[in-house]
Order: C-alpha cells, then sequence, then structure tokens
RNA sequence: GGCCCCAUCGUAUAGUGGUUUAGUACGCAUGGUUCUCAGCCAUGUAACAGGGGUUCGACUCCCCUUGGGGCCGCCA
C-alpha cells in the first residue's frame, strides 16, 4: 500500500504487464502488445503480469475478458500472475481492488493534490467548444480548483454530481521511451484531469498507475497511442510518490489503406483467426515482426526463439501495415510443417462442419453416471463442438477405435482413410478451414459439374482450336475405364496405378491427338498425356483444380472410380 | 485548431557517414518440373517523399516543407 512496498521488485527484475480493457474482442494491435510484454519479460527472465482493466463498467463485458484469456492461450503467450484461466481473477480484475484506489484517492484529497469538481457536463462541453474556437487546447478552467472546505462539504451534502480532478502541475515533462528515446510535454496545455468519478469509481489514468505500482511494473510496453498519457501518468506517480517504470510505445497497427484496423478490413479478433483456420504459430510469427525484425535474413521464428532474440530497441517508429497475403505465406508454412496426424485433428472440425462427415454414435452414457456430471460433460462438449479446444477429436485420436461416416453415403471411414485425404491436400492448403471445400468430392455420392470442364483445356489452347470432341472424350474415359477396371484391388496404389496409367496416357495421346488428324501425322505430335488424364481427373473430382489423378483414384478406391467414370460418360 | 509521433521497393523490413550498381521475404511477372492446382527451382519487377544545410563524402547527422498517424472524454 505505502510506496516501501515497492521495493520488494529486485533491483533490475524486470516485469511487465498487459492490461486490457475488456470492452472487446482481443484484437490483432491488442494481441501484438501482449506479445511484446510477454517476450521482454521472457527474454530478461523477467514477470509478465497479465491484468484486467474494467473501470469502465458500462463497457467492460464478462464475455470480452474470456475472449481475451482464451486468445492469449491460444497463441501461447502465458501470463505468470493474472487471473485463472476459468474465471478466478483474484487482485488482478480493476474492479476487485476499488477499496485499494479509494485509499490512494483520499490520500490525494488530503494532501489537496487532487479536489472535488462540481462542473456540469454541459459547462464543460461550452468551456471545450470556446478554448476549440480560440485555437486552444481544451483545458479545465479550474474553477472548482479552490473550493473552500465547507463550500466543498456544503456542495457534497446537496448530493451534487462530482468528479475528482487532479491538480496535475504544470512543467516540462522529459523522458525516456525505450523505442523512441527523448520525448518532451509541456504539461501546462494539459490541464487537470478528472481521475475518478467518485471514490470507488476510479478512472484509467489513475488506475493504471496505481496498479502499475502495486503490480511492481518495471516496463510499461503499450500501443503509441498512449503516449500523450504518459506524463499524465508521470505526474501522478510523482504526486503519489511512486517510482515511474520505463516505457516503451509500439507502434500502430494500420490497414492496407494506412488508417487504424477496424472490422471493415475483415477478421480483427484474434479468435477470429483461429475459426478461420489460421495457426497460432503462424499468426505469432507474423505479429512479431509487425513492427519490428531481429535484423538477420531469417523469417521464421517460433515462440523459443523469439524469446531468445527479442530486443526493445529493434522495434521499429512508424506504423506497420497489415498485410494478409504474408500472413496467409506463414501460415501455408506452417501448415506444411504440421505432421498428418496433427493436421487431421485441425481438419476435422471443419469436415464436421461442412457435414461431410458425421462421428459415429458413442456408446450410450452409463446410466450410473450421475446426472450432474453428465450435465457437465454436454455443457463442454456443446462448447467445444466445432472450433473450440478440440479436446474431442483429440480424445478421438486417443480412442484407436475412432470412426466415422460420410454423411452422404453413410459408409463408415476411418481417420487413416481421412488423413490420406488430408496428406495430399497440406501443400495445397493457406487456412485449415480451406480444406472442407478441396476435399469435398470425397465425401459426394454424386457430382456436379458442366460437362465442358471435361475437355482437357490445352487440346482448346493449341495451333489448331480444336477441342476435345464429346466423341474423343467419351473415348477417353471409356480407355481410363478399361484400365482401371483391369487392375487388382491389392495393386491400387499410387504407384502402381502411376505406373500403369502414364505409359497408357502417352500411347492414347498418340492414337487419339487431335479430331480429324490422321494417326500418322499425331504421332509427330508431342506426347500429351492431358488427353488420359484430365478427364478422368475431372470426372473423379469434378474440379478444374484438385490434387493428382492417382493419389485421388487410390483414395476413392476401385469402386467409386469407376462409378464416376460411368457417371461423368453419362453427361456426354 | 493545439500538442505529440513517424517517413527505404506495393507490403514487412536490412541498412547506424564511404563495403551499396541499396540486401532479404511476401506479392506480382516469366520460365522449368507438371494432365490441373499447389509445391519446389530459376529469373525478373520495384524504394531511400521533396528542398536546404553539415561533411572530402549522406539512405544514414541537422533544419524546413510535404505526407501519414496519434492524443486533446466523467473511454482505455
Amino acid at each position: 500500500m505505502d510506496s516501501e512496498e515497492f521495493k520488494f521488485r529486485k533491483p533490475g527484475e524486470v516485469r511487465t504487464r498487459f492490461a486490457p480493457a475488456p470492452t472487446g474482442f482481443l484484437h490483432i494491435g491488442a494481441a501484438r502488445t501482449a506479445l511484446f510484454n510477454y517476450l521482454f519479460a521472457k527474454k530478461h527472465k523477467g514477470v509478465f503480469v497479465l491484468r484486467i482493466e474494467d473501470t469502465d463498467i458500462e463497457r467492460s463485458k464478462p464475455k470480452y475478458e474470456k475472449d481475451i484469456l482464451e486468445s492469449l492461450k491460444w497463441l501461447g503467450i502465458e501470463w505468470d500472475e493474472g487471473p485463472d484461466i476459468d474465471g478466478n481473477y483474484g487482485p488482478y480484475r480493476q474492479s476487485k481492488r476499488l477499496k485499494i484506489y479509494s485509499q490512494y484517492l483520499e490520500k490525494l484529497l488530503a494532501e489537496n493534490k487532487a479536489y472535488y469538481c462540481f462542473c456540469s457536463e454541459e459547462e464543460l462541453e461550452a468551456q471545450r467548444q470556446y478554448r476549440l474556437s480560440i485555437g486552444e487546447a481544451p483545458r479545465y478552467s479550474r474553477k472548482c480548483a479552490d473550493l473552500s472546505k465547507e463550500e466543498v462539504e456544503r456542495l457534497r451534502a446537496t448530493r451534487k454530481p462530482s468528479v475528482i480532478r487532479f491538480r496535475l502541475p504544470a512543467k516540462k515533462i522529459e523522458f525516456n521511451d525505450l523505442i523512441r528515446e527523448k520525448l518532451e510535454f509541456d504539461t501546462s496545455l494539459i490541464g487537470d484531469i478528472v481521475i475518478a468519478k467518485n471514490l470507488t469509481n476510479p478512472l484509467y489514468n489513475f488506475a493504471c498507475v496505481v496498479d502499475d505500482f502495486e503490480n511492481k511494473v518495471s516496463h510499461v510496453i503499450r500501443g503509441e497511442e498512449h503516449i500523450s498519457n504518459t506524463p499524465k501518468q508521470i505526474l501522478l506517480q510523482e504526486a503519489l510518490n511512486f517510482p515511474s517504470p520505463q516505457y516503451a510505445h509500439l507502434p500502430m497497427i494500420l490497414a492496407p489503406d494506412r488508417t487504424k484496423l477496424s472490422k471493415r478490413h475483415g477478421a480483427t479478433g484474434i479468435l477470429e483467426y483461429r475459426k478461420e483456420g489460421y495457426l497460432p504459430e503462424a499468426v505469432i510469427n507474423f505479429i512479431a515482426f509487425l513492427g519490428w525484425n531481429p535484423g538477420g535474413e531469417r523469417e521464421i521464428y517460433s515462440m523459443p526463439s523469439l524469446t531468445k532474440e527479442f530486443s526493445i530497441e529493434r522495434v521499429q517508429k512508424g506504423g506497420a501495415i497489415f498485410n494478409i497475403k504474408r500472413l496467409d505465406f506463414l501460415n501455408s508454412f506452417y501448415i506444411r510443417q504440421r505432421s498428418a496426424e496433427k493436421l487431421t485433428e485441425l481438419c476435422l472440425p471443419y469436415l464436421l462442419e461442412a457435414g461431410l462427415i458425421e462421428e459415429l454414435k458413442p456408446a450410450a452414457e452409463p446410466s450410473f453416471m450421475p446426472s450432474q456430471a453428465l450435465r457437465k460433460r454436454k455443457k463442454e462438449q456443446k462448447k467445444d463442438k466445432v472450433f473450440g479446444e478440440q479436446t474431442q477429436s483429440t480424445q478421438l485420436f486417443e480412442e484407436k477405435g475412432a470412426k466415422f461416416r460420410i454423411k452422404a453415403t453413410g459408409e463408415v471411414i476411418n481417420l487413416a482413410w481421412l488423413q490420406k485425404i488430408v496428406l495430399i491436400y497440406q501443400e495445397r492448403l493457406k487456412k485449415i478451414s480451406e480444406i472442407s471445400e478441396s476435399t469435398e468430392f470425397f465425401f459426394k455420392e454424386k457430382l456436379e459439374y458442366e460437362k465442358n470442364l471435361l475437355r482437357w483445356p490445352r487440346a482448346k489452347a493449341s495451333a489448331q482450336e480444336q477441342v476435345m470432341a464429346d466423341k474423343e472424350i467419351k473415348v477417353s474415359l471409356d480407355k481410363s475405364e478399361k484400365i482401371l477396371s483391369k487392375i487388382k484391388p491389392e495393386d491400387w496404389n499410387k504407384e502402381n496405378l502411376e505406373k500403369i496409367l502414364i505409359p497408357e496416357a502417352e500411347k492414347f495421346s498418340k492414337e487419339l491427338g487431335r479430331v480429324g488428324e490422321p494417326a500418322a501425322k499425331i504421332r509427330e505430335t508431342k506426347i500429351d498425356r492431358g488427353y488420359l488424364l484430365w478427364p478422368l481427373r475431372v470426372a473423379l473430382s469434378g474440379k478444374e483444380a484438385s490434387a493428382g489423378p492417382f493419389e485421388v483414384v487410390e483414395i476413392l478406391g476401385k469402386e467409386k472410380t469407376i462409378k464416376r467414370i460411368k457417371e461423368a460418360k453419362e453427361l456426354l
């Protein structure tokens, strides 16, 4: 409570904090602030504190607190001190610390460093407009600054609305910003700021100063928008006899049009990125490089290497534009790094969500399970249904017998089969969420596509402008069907299929060639496997772009492959 | 309007007075591998905002202009 307590911070000990207001979802900018505080603390073997600044009772919402905690957890930004993940905030939520603030407030009042102000909001607004109109900074007139004790008592007794103002000393303030170096302010331009609505309702600048002191914060790393709050807070520290922490103000993160990042520019909440299928390591790597870089040419950094390399001096001063293409690049990189098991686990929720597959009904709940435990389990399952913590799929992985069913056909499938699909799309995914759209053809009963898609497009682009005729497509598909029908089930794998189909495709290219041209001439033309492989692949996938035909044929299996070829021929 | 902050390719950045015909990555373009897409490989594209100083020498230091941003709440 008293400034002696501050001395409990060991000399040289680094303590940083992230102090968000739960008035919105945790967005990219705030996440980076949290990251840099975390990195700085870890780099210096210090302590990272999380504190919830909910003094604005109107706008603070529990759902935002939850969102903040869950976002940080997902990103792997772990706090050493702060609320428990499951809602036990202890002293790390300002609304739980009102007594502490009121004590400091009374002290300031008693020392005449703060005073009650009874001016009405209308009055203040009129003043503000006036000062603005004469080209000056709006500043409080100090009308109530020198009210006598008796007058204050009288006014308070009448229950006239009041606030508490800080008698802000007019002086030149200079502080050293770790990123921007020397910053100077003339506080005579600021005026007496309101530090509390009343004894039990502190406002940001005041509560922040008290908490930074109480939390023994050594380094305040925060966004650029707080630069102008810093002189006010330093003055408050002086009045309260608190030591000043070191400051570092991070550059803004801007939208592509150089304006402030907002909802207009797509997803801004961190958890939205999770839902879209971004990996936390990609998001971390990406935001770490917004306004900072280690100086070398390495671009891929994990949390541990970031912790090792981070230095506040290398933080940029200018604002950084958020470039989603780069995030996508990093995300696809990290997707390619994941193991097949992990990636499949990540894809599962999307496949389920898209209604492509469903989980086989689990065995009925044991009847002896207490109803309370049952309800709790149901509740948790509901919460984590799709994009939560994926606890369900993890569990399923552990149970070897995990099975799914293709919704459209009712076929029972296992994880190994899903893993094969995921694997051939691993290098094609920018975001996990793309898995359902690009692989849906594996799960459909019947494909729907334009008949023209079956035509090999390169044939169309040839000099003669000749297109594969329907008849030729049919010949091509017939050929594929014939070849594939002869392959034994035990030979039905990618390597074998390739070994058989490639020579056949080359042979077919010579046989067929382009419409109307004599075989002799065609033999001279370049071998083009597309005449056989393209119609085949489209017949199986119904898509212009997909994974390779051999892989698709293998995974689809003989029966479905033949069926789809037949269905394609019916289109012609 | 006042105060404050910032400024290298489209984007993120390297660069801390001569090593720079300014490097890297993303993006984009072209070519190769390839039935397609993706991936991979190769090549290319593109920047020191402008003007004054200081200096033998300036992307690097100083000033001005311009441009961008932040704050000026009984929000944080």
